[in-house]
DNA sequence: CCTACAAGG
DNA sequence: CCTTATAGG
């Protein structure tokens, strides 16, 4: 069972630099969508054979989160129950019970961007306004969690979380003490929401102590050639799950000529 | 010697497509552009050969008028003596003292588009806005055309007019009689600025009793490839310069891959 | 159906 | 250095 998590940075660019041609290469059983950007209406035909589960939010042109999954959802969530955030587009969860694999619930997010706190009132603002974000998140999480546990269901979120975890996480970790994304207080936090028996970071266990794979390049300068990238897109699954991992990266290596995203898609085989 | 005028709809635009071989292959001697629409720090380097008066206006993106001559100006005139339009971007005018051929002024103009009167207030608004502009610029004409002719000096006057003077300058004139650019009014005001002994339409002259050749199309539909186009775009001159004219026409024919502009040049061969 | 700008990333 | 929205054409 193959899942992938892709910040797009808006469906529609994203079809003209080549997500249809990745999509059919890669065809993952589940794909978690963020930054479609994209009024419902308007999303191009490029979720054949899947089933599409989208929350444009009310915020035109901007955050967007998605689930295309081959099964249909016995279940559909939009939002986590925060009269802030949950029109924004920034959560959707779907629980699939597949003929031939084990039931489970699938969530796609995007975590807001703060603001280096150190800056200005503005930039402040964000900050807080993402630990806001991040404060409710954690309690929908840990609650998901356990139902989807009570049900018999393995769980994984994933999608853009806007942090990079660890120094491992980010090429050019010294620079970036002080900058959003990379805050101690951001690191504690999702360190926080993981652990052995409840969410594990996929890629991370899978590929533990190697620098990276970032998924996020900044588009300005030579950051993409240079692979001075973050990894803040992942996939945190439950333990059983998390385990049965047998390939794990991002795309970056795949030979497409132009670059789809600032974001490259993360990408899990289960074996399940 | 040949003179142009061209509307690139966006300088930065047209230089993507294709106006720098446009002009190498064209040459003016006097060029006029309209809706330069970048700001004067940002020009791209495509006027090499060229003395350059550009007005970028005070709105940021919109309208920018210039002239490229390649006789440095013995004076430079921005605006025409308005309070309310000087400041747009919409007038320039130089006078050149060529070593090999008369005294010249030659002016850069661009026309407000107007709004449909019989829509909205808004329209309405812009359409009366329009006429301030003309019974406004009427007047500079007729003063500075006189001031040249004391000087010994031909005058002419190019742009974008926005307005169609005949049912021979656009092609469906029959559906357009209520249309901003066709209106009674806007008619009678172009043919009023001209006459055999003022300032003569010097296309139209020359090529007089044939429909077009147009200079203006929509983006939008076939509108280009059926050729339902305006005349919007003219040369005026002063009769003997205008008499003088061997070859005119709009570069419509010319084999360019890309359209540069929503507008053709309109170029002029004068034999002087 | 293009052009710019603005705000967000 | 991208994206989208918006106003203007």
């Amino acid at each position: 069972m193959r899942i992938a998590t892709f910040n797009v940075n808006g469906i529609r660019a994203a079809e003209r630099r080549g997500f249809p041609g990745w999509l059919a290469e890669r065809t993952p059983d589940v794909l978690a969508v963020q930054e479609m950007r994209c009024p419902s209406g308007e999303v191009p035909d490029v979720f054949a054979g899947y089933h599409l589960v989208h929350d444009a939010g009310m915020i035109a042109g901007r955050n967007g989160v998605a689930l295309a999954t081959r099964t249909a959802p016995s279940a559909v969530r939009i939002g986590f129950g925060s009269k802030e955030f949950d029109r924004e587009g920034r959560y959707v969860e779907v629980d699939l019970d597949p003929a031939d694999g084990p039931l489970l619930r699938v969530a796609s997010v995007y975590v807001p961007k703060g603001g280096t706190p150190f800056e200005d009132e503005a930039s402040l603002a964000k900050m807080q306004r993402k630990f806001r974000f991040l404060r409710s998140f954690a309690r929908h999480l840990s609650a998901t969690r356990r139902e989807a546990a009570r049900e018999g269901r393995e769980f994984v979120v994933m999608g853009d979380w806007n942090i990079a975890p660890t120094e491992l996480d980010l090429r050019n970790w010294r620079t970036n003490r002080r900058s959003e994304g990379f805050l101690p207080e951001e690191r504690e936090w999702i360190a926080g929401i993981q652990s052995p028996r409840t969410l594990v970071d996929v890629v991370r266990h899978h590929r533990h102590g190697e620098d990276g794979p970032y998924s996020w390049w900044s588009w300005r300068g030579k950051a993409f050639d240079n692979d001075a990238g973050w990894r803040i897109d992942y996939q945190l699954a439950t333990p059983r799950l998390a385990r049965s991992a047998i390939v794990t990266g991002t795309d970056r290596d795949l030979s497409y000529d132009t670059r789809i995203s600032d974001h490259a898609p993360v990408v899990v085989d289960y074996d399940v």
